[in-house]
RNA sequence: GCGAGCGUAGCUCAGUGGUAGAGCUCCACCUUGCCAAGGUGGCUGUCGAGGGUUCGAAUCCCUUCGCUCGCUCCA
C-alpha cells in the first residue's frame, strides 16, 4: 500500500467535516449545543478505536508471556490519588512562572519573600514586588487552584467524607494492583502490567479537535524491572512500540521522537522520550516512554503501609521494582491516524490517460479533464472497514443473490460493507473516502465462473480473482 | 482564563429589518455491464439556545453554549 504521499495542507476543519459526515466523530451531546472538550465516536470511529486497542493489546499482552492485563475500575480509594501525587501537591494555589516553568505554592513564595498572599472578592492576587525564586522574574501567573480532576462522590450523601475522583491516567491502578497480580499471575520480574481505559482530566482549556479532551482512553504498560537495567528496558520498549506504529501505518518518517534532557525530567525519572506526530496544528505527543525508578510502588508502599517489594528467588534479593511506562492516548493516535490517511487528490475523467495527481493546496477545483476524489490511505490493519461488497447492478436478481452470499462469508471474518444502490463508481468512491483497502464487485461473469473483480483503493486497479482466493488475497494485506 | 472571529439543511455556504435559499450529499424509481454517468420524483431547518427592541428579527441589543485562531495552560 502507498503511503500517503499528498504534498495537501490538511486543515483540521476539513478532516472534521469529513468525520461528521462520514460517521467517524460527532461533538458530544450536539442537539444541546454540545459540551466543550467531549466527543462521541460514530460508526466508523469506534471501529477505527477498536482496531487500535485490539492491535495494541495484541502486541503488548497476548503476544508476550510476561505481559498481563489488567482492568481496574475507574474510580478507586481517595487516597491513590495522594499517593500519586495528583492531590497534595495541587490542592494549594499555584503560581507559575511564565519564564522558567518552575511552579510554586502561592503562599509559601510569598512568606519567602515576607509579604502576604492578597485576597479581594474571593480571588487571589500576589503582592507586587514579589518575583521568581528560581530566575528572579517578575512575570508570573495569578495563584490557581491546580487540580483537574473530576470530582465526585461515592453514595448518596455528598460530604466531604465521600469524595471521590475519576482516575485521570489509567496507571494506577496497575500500582495499586501490582502484588496482586503478582501473586496471580506466577511472573517473574521482568514482567508487565496492560490496561486500556478511559481516563478523565478537567483540562482548563481543550484545544485542537478531539486531542485535548476532558474524558479519553489510554493504553498504558507498567513494565516492571530490576533496579538498574532502566536505560536498556527503556531503550527496547522506545523500540517496541516504534514498530508497533509503524505496523498500524505510523512509519518512522511520519514520527518525532523526542528525548528529555536531564534537566527536564521528574526528579524520580530515569529517562523519558516522547513519540510525537506533525498534526495541522503542531507536533504533538501521541506518547510517553518514561523510565520511572521505583517512585510509584514506593509511594504506594508508603500510603498504605503495605510492602511493594519483589522476592527475587534466583538471587534471593529483595526490592522494588522499578518501571517502565509506554503511556499511549487512543484517541490521539485514531486522530494521527485520520489524519495520516487523508488525501485529496485529482484523478483523469473517463479513465482516460494520465496518472493521478495531488491536489494543489488551496486549489478549489480541478483542473479540466479531472476530478477531485478524497482518500482515506489507512492500513488495510486499521480501516474501518475492510471490503465493500457490491453487485454490478440491483436489478438483476441472481446478481444480488451472489453478491449477498460472497458478502455474508466475508463478513464472518471481517467488517465488511454492503452497498447495491447507485453507479458502482459511486460506490467505489465512498468507500475511498472512508478508507476501504478493498473493493469486491459481483458481476456476470461471476455467475459462470466464480471470479469476482477486486478493486484496489490506493491504485484504484481491478484485478479478476477467483472466489476461492479472494480471502486468502484480501489476509495477506490486512493480517500479514 | 484573556483577546478576536464565527454559528443558517447531512456538508460547503449565500442571505444587513418584510414569505428562509443554492450547490453538493442523501433517499426512491427508471436507466446503467466497473470509477462521484443520465432521467424523474422526494426528504431536510425552532437560522446554536434564552431574553430584549420592533407592527415585524436569521438580520439590531443583552446573556449563554459551542467552534476556530492567537496568547495562556498542559501536574
Amino acid at each position: 500500500m502507498k503511503t500517503n504521499t499528498s504534498t495537501n495542507v490538511l486543515t483540521m476543519e476539513s478532516l472534521a467535516s469529513l468525520c461528521k459526515r462520514r460517521g467517524f466523530i460527532f461533538q458530544s451531546s450536539e442537539i444541546y449545543g454540545g459540551i466543550n472538550g467531549f466527543w462521541d465516536y460514530g460508526p466508523l470511529g469506534c471501529e477505527l478505536k477498536a482496531n487500535i486497542r485490539d492491535l495494541w493489546w495484541r502486541n503488548i499482552v497476548r503476544e508476550r508471556d510476561n505481559v498481563a492485563g489488567l482492568d481496574a475500575s475507574i474510580i478507586m480509594h481517595p487516597r491513590v490519588w495522594e499517593a500519586s501525587g495528583h492531590v497534595g501537591g495541587f490542592a494549594d494555589p499555584m503560581v507559575d512562572c511564565r519564564d522558567c516553568r518552575r511552579r510554586y505554592k502561592a503562599d509559601a513564595l510569598c512568606e519567602e519573600q515576607n509579604a502576604q498572599l492578597q485576597e479581594s472578592e474571593g480571588r487571589l492576587s500576589l503582592p507586587d514586588g514579589v518575583v521568581c525564586t528560581g530566575c528572579g522574574s517578575k512575570n508570573l501567573t495569578e495563584p490557581r487552584a491546580f487540580n483537574l480532576m473530576f470530582s465526585t462522590h461515592v453514595g448518596p450523601v455528598a460530604d466531604a467524607s465521600a469524595m471521590a475522583y475519576l482516575r485521570p491516567e489509567t496507571a494506577q491502578g496497575i500500582f495499586a494492583d501490582f502484588s496482586q497480580i503478582l501473586t496471580v499471575s506466577r511472573m517473574k520480574v521482568p514482567f508487565g502490567i496492560a490496561q486500556i481505559g478511559k481516563a478523565f482530566r478537567n483540562e482548563i482549556n481543550p484545544r485542537n479537535y478531539i486531542f485535548r479532551s476532558r474524558e479519553f482512553e489510554q493504553m498504558e504498560l507498567e513494565f516492571f524491572i530490576k533496579p538498574g537495567e532502566d536505560t536498556e528496558w527503556h531503550e527496547y520498549w522506545v523500540s517496541e512500540r516504534l514498530k508497533w506504529y509503524d505496523m498500524i501505518g505510523l512509519p518512522a518518517a511520519s514520527l518525532e521522537t523526542f528525548t528529555y534532557p536531564p534537566d527536564e525530567l521528574a526528579h524520580y525519572a530515569v529517562a523519558c522520550v516522547d513519540i510525537k506526530y506533525a498534526f495541522p496544528f503542531g507536533v504533538q505527543e501521541l506518547e510517553g516512554i518514561a523510565a520511572r525508578g521505583n517512585y510509584d510502588l514506593s509511594r504506594h508502599a508508603e500510603y498504605s503501609g503495605k510492602s511493594q517489594d519483589y522476592f527475587d528467588p534466583e538471587t534471593n534479593e529483595r526490592f522494588v521494582p522499578h518501571v517502565i511506562e509506554p503511556s499511549a492516548g487512543v484517541d490521539r493516535i485514531a486522530l494521527a491516524l485520520l489524519c495520516n490517511a487523508y488525501c485529496e487528490e485529482w484523478i483523469p475523467k473517463n479513465n482516460t490517460d494520465g496518472e493521478p495527481r495531488p491536489a494543489d493546496p488551496g486549489a478549489k477545483r480541478p483542473p479540466e479533464g479531472y476530478e477531485a476524489r478524497t482518500v482515506m490511505r489507512f492500513s488495510p490493519r486499521i480501516a474501518p472497514v475492510k471490503a465493500g461488497v457490491f453487485p454490478l447492478v440491483k436489478n438483476k436478481p441472481e446478481l444480488v443473490a451472489k453478491a449477498r452470499i460472497v458478502y455474508e462469508q466475508l463478513r464472518r471474518r471481517w467488517n465488511c460493507f454492503w452497498d447495491q444502490t447507485g453507479a458502482i463508481g459511486r460506490r467505489y468512491r465512498r468507500q475511498d473516502e472512508i478508507g476501504t483497502p478493498f473493493g469486491v464487485t459481483i458481476d456476470f461473469q461471476t455467475l459462470d465462473d466464480d471470479t469476482v473483480t477486486l478493486r484496489d483503493r490506493d491504485t484504484m486497479q481491478q484485478t479478476r480473482v477467483a472466489l476461492d482466493e479472494l480471502m486468502p488475497r484480501m489476509e495477506q494485506q490486512i493480517e500479514p
